[in-house]
DNA sequence: TCTGGGGTCCTAGGACCC
DNA sequence: TCTGGGGTCCTAGGACCC
């Protein structure tokens, strides 16, 4: 039987927060999502509030003046450099990591299945803690998706203190009888609503169903989950970063816009930020597609929604040659007389920039690569944006909120935090 | 006034082929 | 009234995740 854990971090963006600004410890927090829309994380105290995953910042105000609920934008450079941090107070207790997301790994324990678990597991949240002052939660069990709900049931019920190990059978289906269906790892709205239809409520009355009867209610996906249900692994921890199918790049505007020319600046940011996100992976892509629309939740506005699809080739990573491509689908889609509120650049049939297939009459390929590995290198060295192309313009009154963002902590030499000894 | 961004996987159905 | 039988490939859209 393999031995799977996964350790998560509790309220990961919050906590990350808190690490650097102790006056955000025991009030309630909330970080927001992008543009600061909606609520993406929310510390404990926030969660009591009855803050929800996604609420819209506006429409709960009142609740957050009221409570002296603290809002911060998202500042993802610190969560992904904690993100690092984390994990390397992980590695010594796995033989085997999958990183999961920015604050979950599935870590492989069947070299440690001979030890006390639970103590090993608290060991382990012990080292995180100490070396980022992160608190996590560990749930162990002989799949992923029974390692998700023993890591759910840890967090929730404070019985298990952190840690809780459903190898055992009799703890297990105890565990299984008493947990909503619909919040197991994989089971999304649509189908917790079928399976609330056929009578299936918790955890254990989804594992006892018919392979036939998952398959006819949420097709082999439903059928895969039940099998892990059972403790028969479907999906092993696998340290093999697999091969990306697609990235993009979107952001919602700060103010809409209503001129193509204010558009093609802002899809210039994302077409160069995109090639430098392709690069750094070392892939090359064959398809972009560019996107524009007006803000879907405000009916009263006339609505419109263009897209575009380009071919790319020779395949590439020249953020010029993306910023082409992406300004003749913008050209392509514009319509006047609308207030535009997103837009974004997507990239498809990615492959290693080494495999890339050569085309009959590409000139010289090298010195286009020099350009670009230069202008990555001063953007890395002098800051983001250093050097673009003039068509992104200096004026960027669509940018998005972020009112309240922490400093770069951990990763800008200037926002490191400075201790004095007196 | 103000509602995120970035992914994966699967299926149905159309186009096309012999 | 009846209207072949397979294939493959591609795309759009749904469902789910953090």
């Amino acid at each position: 039987m393999t031995t799977i854990a996964l350790i998560d971090c509790n309220n990961y963006y919050v906590s990350c927060e808190r690490a650097f600004d102790n006056s955000l410890v025991g009030v309630p927090v909330i970080v927001a999502s992008n543009n600061d829309g909606c609520a993406i994380a929310r510390s404990q105290e926030a969660k009591a509030l009855g803050v929800k995953m996604g609420d819209p910042i506006h429409l709960i105000r009142k609740r957050i003046d009221r409570h002296g609920v603290r809002v911060l934008s998202s500042n993802y450079t610190l969560y992904g450099d904690m993100q690092r941090r984390v994990l390397a107070a992980v590695e010594a207790f796995a033989s085997d990591i999958e990183i999961y997301s920015i604050d979950e790994s599935f870590l492989d324990l069947d070299a440690f299945a001979d030890r006390d678990l639970l103590d090993h597991a608290k060991a382990m949240r012990d080292q995180v803690r100490r070396w980022t002052t992160i608190p996590t939660c560990v749930g162990i069990g002989p799949t992923k998706t029974l390692a998700k709900l023993a890591n759910a049931v840890a967090k929730k019920n404070p019985l298990f203190d952190g840690v809780a190990d459903l190898r055992d059978h009799t703890l297990r289906d105890w565990v299984m009888d008493r947990f909503p269906v619909a919040d197991v790892w994989g089971v999304g709205r649509a189908t917790a609503t079928k399976l609330h239809a056929l009578g299936i409520t918790t955890a254990g009355q989804l594992r006892d169903i018919q392979m036939k009867q998952a398959r006819g209610v949420g097709t082999v996906v439903l059928e895969r989950l039940v099998a892990e249900l059972q403790g028969v692994a479907a999906d092993a921890v696998a340290m093999i970063e697999p091969q990306r199918k697609g990235m993009a790049v979107t952001r919602s505007f700060g103010t809409y816009v209503t001129d193509i020319d204010t558009m093609m600046g802002a899809v210039t940011q994302y077409a160069m930020r995109a090639g430098e996100k392709l690069r750094s992976h070392g892939l090359v892509a064959g398809e972009l597609t560019v996107f524009f629309h007006t803000n879907p939740h405000k009916r009263s506005a006339p609505q419109h929604r263009a897209s575009r699809r380009l071919s790319l080739q020779p395949m590439t990573a020249d953020s010029l040659e993306l910023l082409g491509a992406a300004r003749r689908g913008v050209e392509a889609g514009w319509r006047d007389g609308y207030a535009y509120s997103k837009a974004g650049i997507m990239l498809d049939d990615l492959i290693a920039a080494e495999f890339r297939p050569r085309t009959l009459f590409e000139g010289d390929p090298h010195r286009r690569e020099r350009l670009m590995t230069a202008m990555d290198e001063v953007n890395q060295r002098f800051g983001k944006f250093t050097l673009v192309p003039a068509g992104q313009g200096f004026r960027h009154s669509w940018k998005a909120r972020a009112d309240n963002r922490s400093p770069a902590w951990t990763t800008d030499i200037s926002d490191v935090p400075i201790v004095s000894a007196r």
